[in-house]
DNA sequence: GTATAATATGCAAAGATTTGCATTTACAAT
DNA sequence: ATTGTAAATGCAAATCTTTGCATATTATAC
């Protein structure tokens, strides 16, 4: 009796969203959908479309990490620590920094979405 | 009747260690000295020296973020996804590119602990 | 030293996330 | 279609972390 799976609900919950969600704000918007469905459930499919490489994690300096879609043209942040500001990077002053790193290294890289941290030039002036 | 505060006997577990340390092995490490102390004694008492610069927070693939005392030679992670094996950076090669960013960005970098993910050699192999 | 304010701690309760296990669903082979 | 297997889900309980509030400690100004 099921009409659609939990990773398809979060799938179009991550797609029609402009910002990063946390998990519980995930399990939020899927129950709205369906009703019904247990948290532990809505973890574990998150979990696991990160794990296959559809979703990405990162730790944007809030109080838990947030997900995102992973799409074609991945992108990068730099984020305000006083403030919260948030810019985001073109992938190619990034990606030629990690294609230096992966020739170096051997390692694949496989970061997609890279989050530095650093105060803002605005932040920086009211200390 | 308290000894020595528990920001002290944070210090302390961080400094005697090697590796990097979740929140939970941290209270536990501190329990051993200060049997009565809160737990969330422990996590506040965490998030007041991260705030301060003291200590860094780090997403390392694993189960929760791990914590590390801030020292004056910072250092870089390569993590594989797969078999968890950890490359350390020397900090030059990552304190070009950031200091690029920083003066592209005109934010004043704080990331001291940046880690990204790939895939190893070895692992790339087994694929 | 005393009073005052700011910070740190403990305790209890709430909240978020994870885990173990049973059940259901989907898929593949026959 | 039937069976067998793997994956997904729900439920209950455990675990980890956070929060609100009262108390204790420390620092500051007088």
């Amino acid at each position: 009796m099921r009409s659609s799976s939990i990773a398809n609900t979060i799938f179009k919950v991550l797609e029609g969203q402009e910002d990063h969600l946390t998990a519980k704000e995930i399990y939020e918007k899927v129950k709205v959908t369906l009703s019904a469905v247990d948290p532990s459930t809505v973890y574990r499919s998150l979990e696991r479309m990160v794990h296959q490489g559809q979703v990405s994690v990162s730790d944007m300096g809030g109080p838990a990490v947030v997900y995102e879609l992973v799409t074609k043209n991945p992108h990068h942040h730099l984020v305000c620590e006083q403030c919260g500001k948030k810019l985001t990077f073109k992938n190619g002053e990034i990606a030629d920094f990690l294609n230096e790193v992966q020739k170096e290294s051997g390692f694949q890289i496989t970061t997609n979405h890279l989050v530095l941290f650093g105060i803002c030039p605005a932040c920086q002036k009211k200390k």
